[in-house]
DNA sequence: TGTACATCAGTGAACGCGCGTTCACTGATGTAC
DNA sequence: TGTACATCAGTGAACGCGCGTTCACTGATGTAC
């Protein structure tokens, strides 16, 4: 395969024309790609099908990506990210001098919105793994990044005492806040809430305020 | 395709050698179904790889199923079927004169049991949806009948006021009850906390204490 | 500014594979007389 | 108990489809002199 030495540096500015090209037709080969996922699921992404969409024979997509496998990394990969900056821009957004809880429920609800949003990058993350792929180590340092203003939001209030063989109770506050919200959004996502006699939002609103009471 | 008077009745007991055997080898079929599933997910379902792991042609297995998604269909009820089961079973087990939160623990246990047990069967029912693929109707009574021990668990305890325009307290601490431990759940089962430096069971533990502490 | 050359995007044919499903059939098995 | 017949499990060939991927290639594009 191709190496290509920019391969990490931020390619926009010293670009060819060559080069931004390629830039363009990745991109345009990563939208129909996520089109796909949001239509069918992870794993019926298919080269071939991306390949027809774009009016390209399939063996042009391996200019650009490796492999099937390339591909549905970069998808996962780029999924992790923008859930990361949603919830890093949602953190920042409120005004540092508010508490904690502040900053805390407004990550929770953008990332409902994400989630609802792009159910199938929710599920492609959060959801059954792909058989047969196992997802790059970056993957785990993405979920750090996504996990860390949550984190530090509960450490602000409650510093680290840790007893021995208990969770620490930030962490363990982290942890719930994580589980509580994915409990609700990944079954609302997945359609288990449709038909069901209550409003899904009002029962994320009750479990984030039941969660960041503790904080009060 | 062949119409069987007996379906819905109990087959065993007055069933001719026909109808026996015949119950023999669908059972087979499903259990290669589930050793499938288990292995490479739901969506990698196939008949053709059914009967070649039975040594047996794939066309035979259209006396037994109509179809790959009616073998589909049956393995989802009785996975919705099995867990019901044993959520019930859990409530039953313990006496009647034990508080409703030691029976709810008792059921929260049994889930947690079964879905560590039989990861790709629970991942079926509550992970990422088969694409092109839509559940019975049936599906849903089934989840209401796993949901009703809990609903009612909590319903001992809190009676329904319902002020308008807000959940019942009832269903909203069976709705959290659920949702909470789904979310630890189904991200233990994913794969999601392999190397984070806590035990999930714990957290599990401390999730279904906080619930129920709201009983005591 | 013009030309020679290297680069590289994209093509078309082909590979081997697996899938669900249909069809006409064979042959064993149970059943009614 | 024996025979004729209906039932039905299972076969093998075939259909059309889609998949990922490799290969030798053509032709356009950018670059160095």
């Amino acid at each position: 395969m191709d190496v290509n030495p920019k391969e990490n540096a931020v390619v926009q500015e010293t670009a060819g024309p060559r080069e931004r090209y390629r830039q363009q037709v990745r991109a345009e080969v990563l939208r129909h790609a996520w089109q796909q996922v949001a239509e069918a699921g992870a794993t019926a992404l298919s080269l071939k099908a991306i390949a027809k969409q774009m009016g390209i024979s399939a063996p042009a997509l391996y200019r650009y990506f490796a492999s099937r496998d390339e591909l549905l990394t970069e998808l996962i990969l780029s999924a992790y990210r923008e859930l990361a900056e949603v919830v890093e821009a949602a953190g920042a957004g409120v005004e540092p001098e508010q508490i904690a809880s502040r900053r805390l429920a407004s990550v929770a609800q953008a990332m409902r919105r994400w989630a609802l949003y792009n159910r199938h990058r929710y599920l492609l993350l959060f959801g059954t793994p792909v058989p047969g792929y196992s997802a790059p180590a970056e993957a785990t340092a993405l979920s750090a990044r996504i996990f860390a203003p949550v984190l530090s939001g509960f450490s602000a209030t409650f510093p680290p005492p840790g007893r021995p063989g208990e969770l620490d109770p930030a962490l363990r506050r982290s942890l719930a806040f994580w589980t509580r919200l994915h409990g609700v959004i990944s079954l609302e996502v997945a359609g288990h809430f449709t038909g069901m006699p209550f409003d899904p939002a009002q029962l994320y609103a009750a479990e984030v305020h039941a969660i960041l009471a503790e904080l009060a």
